[in-house]
DNA sequence: CACCAGGCAAGTA
DNA sequence: TACTTGCATGGT
């Protein structure tokens, strides 16, 4: 049973990777960066936030030292762009305040602790949920951790291969569960999943005919 | 025009 | 515990 679901993961896991290739996930050029893009992504299209993050990189502020020191309005304009911004400007420092606080505001220490204990401290920070921690964690921080959206659970459900009803902590041991725990491997399937599902798996209008994952169920 | 986008917290019953 | 609502821009 167990086996047979690994195996099943981990055929989605190839479908994909043969239709799509590399993805090379996640866009940005620092940690930081990701870091900033994962709170700024939100309920968020992603083109937005590029915007938000280009306001930042005109202004230099992307960096730890200037985002501490920017006043929290004036960040709020500047991230305008991806929406929400007077709440994600807060969110932002919340953040930036627990890496103050638990890692003498050392970005280096804060990446360099254990997969548990950082993410527990991210989960405290208020703004920071389960997905958006988790994708701090593997994509700047570099940790095993597979990361669930609402594409996952789309995907997922729509193709039978998880319960509908299942909630971010079930379907993410699932994976972690069915998975090699690896880097690599969680980057790219969790990346491969949001290109399927935005291409096929609309909310509205799916296409299912043509979609790699039709059939992946049978053996 | 309506609907959607790589969530989360706070309020209500 | 299980819904509901606010937050907000920009693209289709």
């Amino acid at each position: 049973m167990e086996e047979e679901n690994s195996n099943l993961f981990l055929r989605v896991y190839e479908r994909l990777h043969d239709y799509y290739g590399e993805q090379g996930w996640w866009p940005g050029e620092t940690p930081l960066e990701v870091m900033v893009g994962a709170v700024l992504t939100q309920n968020t299209n992603w083109g937005n936030v590029e915007k938000a993050i280009g306001n930042l990189k005109d202004r230099g502020c992307l960096s730890f030292e200037a985002l501490r020191e920017l006043d929290q309005d004036l960040l709020a304009e500047y991230i305008r762009p991806s929406g929400y911004y007077n709440v994600k400007a807060k969110r932002l420092k919340n953040l930036l305040q627990m890496i103050e606080d638990e890692y003498e505001g050392e970005l280096a220490f804060f990446f360099e602790d254990s997969l548990e204990s950082s993410r527990e401290n991210l989960l405290r920070v208020k703004g920071v949920g389960p997905e958006t921690a988790d994708s701090i964690l593997l994509y700047a921080a570099q940790k095993p951790v597979f990361v669930i959206d609402t594409y996952t659970h789309r995907v997922f459900s729509r193709h039978q291969l998880v319960e509908e009803d299942t909630d971010y902590f079930s379907l993410q041991q699932e994976f972690m569960d069915s998975l090699p725990s690896d880097v690599k491997l969680f980057n790219e399937f969790h990346a491969l999943i949001v290109s399927v599902a935005k291409e096929f798996c609309k909310k509205k209008k799916p296409r299912c005919s043509d979609c790699p994952l039709q059939r992946v169920e049978e053996k």
